[in-house]
DNA sequence: GCTGTTCCGGAACAGTTATTACAGATGTAT
DNA sequence: ATACATCTGTAATAACTGTTCCGGAACAGC
């Protein structure tokens, strides 16, 4: 890691795809739950040439989960983005359910599946997860507050609460999809919660 | 396995203690998280004596989750036998909510630290989780079906729409609860969702 | 007292864990 | 072409994984 990077043998993969062979990986199976000669078959790369381009195995995780967040994750994001309340809400439902949906990638969050319960090791890891879960939510309270100063959401509510409200139910429907629920019993779980909510 | 029990060194210590033991380390650290010398050291027995009173680690998992089941979450049992559905409803967020942020065990439900991403190996031990979990929603499902038929509930509502409804609130109290939330910030959450199912 | 059965402690087992050392290959800069 | 820097493949590392084996201890029934 001394060198420019202008000299010497230039890398022989493909490090983007082999960060998502990785980050897919920890998805399915956890940070403990996936081992190191399990990603080098995946990733298609030698111990050595993951050490050297990506660092050791909690450095890895951290890159996949961000590049996870980056690329996977958006959907969240984007629902923030829209511009009143109820299309906020109604889009955190329908893009949630769409992304725990859609084939090729584990039927759950990340963030749930990286790891809950695990040994003292992996407690950094447990943690990351733990960490990035509170940061999603405080988007969320984010754009709850503003909703509020716009008069869209009643100023009785308490909008920690009301965060906490929905985040819980977004993260149970992310449990749901990992029983196995199908899209049509998402959907319909998400209709009884949005009516519920109002809309 | 052979003998009638009845001659021999009898067994030289608690075995109900031990499993407790058991238990709770796999509710803290999960099925692949808890080491058999992690389990040796916390029950207090050798190698030999845990796979003689209790067989290997997918077997000793299994139990350790059959005592969970019957001692420490009969709580989700109590509530479905309130005689009203909003009796029933109120005491399954009371419940939960005690039961999350009782000291003594993790803050979670086992059946998600147990096992959610895992490796192949471990696949028996998560789908044991999600069989549990399935189960426990089939027990909502008779118990709201019940309610429906007596009328509390109305019937025009999609019951397994409800029951998944009602179930992914709590799951997602539970991981609210690993997520570090206090039982004041719980009981706030739980307030919304209550008013919200109007009551 | 024996005899038979079971349990206990600890070492040993083969396999896997994450990580690193080393030799050779492959590139860039001069 | 030569020198240098980096990457790649393989093998080794030491620690840990779940599990079993074995000598001896501790009990029940006779």
């Amino acid at each position: 890691m001394k060198g420019n990077g202008k000299t010497g043998r230039p890398i022989g993969f493909d490090k983007d795809a082999a960060l998502e062979a990785a980050m897919l990986l920890f998805w399915e199976r956890g940070f403990e739950g996936t081992s190191m000669a399990d990603l080098t078959q995946a990733m298609g790369l030698n111990p050595s040439s993951i050490y050297a381009a990506f660092g050791d195995k909690n450095e890895l995780f951290h890159l996949a989960v961000r590049r996870y967040m980056e690329i996977r994750a958006q959907y969240a994001v984007k629902a923030l983005e829209e511009p009143t309340l109820e299309k906020v809400v109604r889009a955190l439902f329908d893009n949630t359910i769409a992304f725990l949906t859609t084939p090729g990638h584990p039927p759950t969050c990340m963030t749930l599946a990286g790891a809950v319960g695990c040994s003292v090791d992996a407690k950094p890891a447990r943690d990351l997860m733990k960490e990035i879960r509170k940061q999603n939510e405080a988007a969320m309270r984010k754009r709850l507050l503003k909703a509020q100063r716009s008069g869209e959401l009643s100023k009785d509510i308490n909008v920690n609460d009301y965060t906490r409200y929905l985040s819980s139910i977004l993260a149970g429907l992310s449990i749901q999809a990992a029983n196995g629920s199908t899209k049509a019993e998402l959907k319909g779980t998400a209709q009884i919660a949005l009516r519920h909510l109002g809309y």
